[in-house]
DNA sequence: TTGTATAGCTCCT
DNA sequence: GCTATACAA
């Protein structure tokens, strides 16, 4: 879901690039969005279970893309659910299985070109696709890493430790992950858009003067990400507004209940936020320096113990 | 003005 | 996951 209106508010700052210009550069790329995309052109086969290799080779043609380029790729792939995101899940799954339904009911009548549409919306990125473009990935030298979890921390990470000099995605939460560069929109002729974090303070549609990383932060957690749904009616602009004015999110949530009378906030609210805020900062990751597991970044020592407890289970057990 | 709900898109020629 | 659009508070 990622931040929902993100993108749309930080027009302002975009910049047009291409790969060429991170020539002799890493960038680390979101593996998931092309293997879905390569999903897309053997989705039938991939739902009926029948041997295809075409995502293999859409991906591969975007990495030899990046290499025409002069530009390392550094692919990372999403691992395990958190335990927060379930929920979500579980809501695709059926979804996907009635396309499927679908599907399969146009196709015994005759109609495959109808069929199709159903097809891709109920094709699914499987552990296994991702394995068959890991070890084409190998067999081409190409780094890669599989992150614990998701894979937004594991790439912030890797800007985070200078790993890789920018991100390649589709997902507007890399920036509330804090990342420097990322590039959005890439399409299949390397042109994509440039947004970076320093540049946030310069947003017109919005203003983010003087705000630092928390608030923004706090900003979008409270106008709705993947680990906590907002509050009815509370867009990015309204979250911004509370927060510039009761300058805490705890003071924000506390104005709020008193405004909005009835059942509308949460009693665990403020709870979940404080989850879904812990999970932006200190979120699990791999360290392919170490070869180790670390969070985003240093834990305070005052949480040091506490995240090894099964309550901080939504940060990846 | 701001947020939400819905539909259409990602492939390829 | 994204955007564009129409509609609602």
């Amino acid at each position: 879901m990622g931040i929902q209106g993100l993108l749309p508010l930080l027009k302002s700052i975009e910049k047009p690039v291409h790969l060429k210009d991170y020539a002799g550069q890493t960038l680390a790329v979101d593996g998931y969005v092309w293997l879905h995309k390569g999903a897309f052109s053997c989705a039938q086969e991939l739902c009926l279970g029948q041997p295809t290799q075409k995502y293999i080779t859409y991906f591969m043609r975007k990495i030899d893309m990046f290499k025409f380029f002069g530009v390392k790729p550094y692919v990372v792939f999403d691992g395990g659910y958190l335990p927060s995101k379930a929920a979500t899940e579980q809501e695709r799954l059926s979804r996907r299985e009635e396309s499927k339904k679908a599907a399969m009911e146009l196709l015994h009548s005759g109609k495959s070109k109808q069929a199709q549409d159903h097809f891709r919306k109920c094709v699914d990125v499987t552990p296994e696709m991702a394995y068959a473009v890991i070890q084409a990935l190998e067999a081409a030298q190409v780094d890669f890493v599989v992150a614990p979890y998701e894979a937004d921390a594991q790439m912030a990470y890797l800007e985070m430790k200078g790993l890789v000099h920018g991100i390649v995605t589709e997902d507007s939460d890399l920036l509330v992950f804090g990342c420097k560069r990322v590039i959005f929109k890439l399409d299949q002729y390397g042109s994509g858009i440039e947004i970076l974090h320093e540049n946030l303070s310069m947003v017109r549609d919005i203003s983010f003067h003087e705000w630092t990383m928390t608030e923004i932060r706090h900003m979008c957690i409270l106008a709705g990400c993947d680990y906590l749904p907002s509050i009815p009616g509370m867009g990015l602009k309204t979250a911004q507004r509370v927060l510039r004015r009761f300058k805490t999110f705890e003071r924000a949530i506390k104005h709020l209940r008193m405004e909005y009378t009835g059942a509308k906030i949460k009693a665990d609210y403020e709870e979940a936020f404080r989850k879904a805020d812990l999970t932006f900062l200190y979120a699990r990751v791999y360290d392919p320096v170490s070869h180790s597991m670390v969070h985003l970044n240093a834990v305070p020592e005052e949480l040091e113990e506490l995240v090894q407890t099964d309550e901080y289970d939504f940060l990846g057990p």
